[in-house]
DNA sequence: GTTAGTTTTAAACGCATGTTTAAAACAATA
DNA sequence: TATTGTTTTAAACATGCGTTTAAAACTAAC
């Protein structure tokens, strides 16, 4: 079977993508681990970039369908608080199960997931940001409109750093969960999980995003 | 002048990897941009590792330094609020100030220093996370103490999450300031600084800090 | 001015990387 | 079975990297 081949480099890419980050990952050990040629790489997606990019796509895809489906699912039901707070985190809530819904269906790392989020912003010239932004702008936009209308006080200018802000507690979480969880069983003897993680985050993110606005921004 | 050397490398390997990353960054580039010899940093530096530890030290030494000045000073005051997120701020403020200070006196980049937590928690080996709690843990377990008591319905376990989730605004906001900075000018027309971001921060983590916390952990 | 120690320099080394090549193996069709 | 197109393989390629070397340049002390 031909796609078991393009299938066991996306895995195995995922999780060393995950452990050591993109650059740091070579073909070599991703083509070992997932028992294939070296050569499978360039030959089923052109090139690294292209590999990293399947990864990418192989989550992002699922993820938006999901997350559109169950946020207009969201939009039609008509129990709605008039609570913020409350309906911040119904929102947030579904991201998170969105998440981790897709994950787990396909079998994908959020880590790796959250890593490239991470290394697509923080890198000054951002490719990755920008097709990122491209391919999957559109869905997120419709997720951060839901948000918005809950962060009524703010400009634009504001809710968009406040998105941020919010987003930085997700993405550092998830890209430091491994090192995170493991001293966490060092230090008190208690395995937490990533969907624990999950479930904590959602009212500090609803917290922070709710957070007063100081001066004139 | 011997040691104009040292700093021309140590700015430049600041600015480079501040902008592409540890890995991404070559030694020719720093070299190239310092305006040194190539074989300076192994000569001055010992190797790429010792040269990332430099650049990590000579931010890290004054902020420690700064940091348990302030802090030591904050806690003789007797002027104390009964209000825990007031003090929260308080706290938080005086972290950010020291950044800021630390920063702005030695001419060094908090996007660099950012990058580099972000890049020693996430690497899943994390010998630079060890080092950096090697060497200046216990400085910044002094900061922890100081805000725990002004979450005191937590458990230390619980804490600790919490603790690391608000690390997680601060750190991917300045390592994605430039990204995030430059969307907002495009987006805003508005240019905004790396100081607003931090004052900006402040009452998001306070109010982060102080999230309930769900079920049981 | 000679000497001893330090710093700088240009060149090379060894190695790991992403990529390419061309032959081999395989699969499907006629 | 012969043919065609696809996939896999082993080997090689070119490149960029961190590091080392040994000579040169420089600095300071005597």
């Amino acid at each position: 079977m031909t796609s078991s081949t393009i299938d066991r480099i996306l895995d195995a890419a995922e999780v060393e993508f995950a452990a050591h980050g993109f650059v740091e990952t070579s073909l070599r050990t991703i083509t070992t681990k997932a028992k294939v040629n070296l050569a499978a790489v360039n030959y089923h997606f052109g090139s690294k970039k292209g590999l990293i990019q399947a990864v990418t796509d192989r989550f992002l895809g699922p993820l938006t369908q999901n997350l559109q489906a169950q946020l207009s699912a969201y939009e039609k039901s008509a129990n709605k608080s008039a609570d913020d707070e409350k309906e911040l985190r119904v929102l947030l809530g579904i991201l998170a199960r969105s998440c981790q819904q897709v994950a787990q269906q396909n079998h994908h790392s959020l880590a790796v997931f959250a890593r490239l989020i991470n290394t697509a912003y923080s890198q000054s010239q951002g490719h990755l940001r920008k097709h990122l932004t491209y391919q999957y702008g559109a869905s997120f936009m419709y997720f951060m409109r839901l948000l918005r209308k809950h962060m009524p006080e703010m400009t634009n200018e504001q809710f968009f750093w406040r998105f941020h802000y919010l987003l930085g507690v997700l993405v550092f979480s998830l890209s430091s969960s491994e090192a995170l969880l493991a001293i966490c069983e060092r230090e008190y003897a208690n395995s937490r999980s990533l969907d624990k993680i999950m479930a904590d985050i959602i009212p500090v993110m609803a917290s922070a995003a709710q957070a007063p606005i100081l001066g004139e921004g």
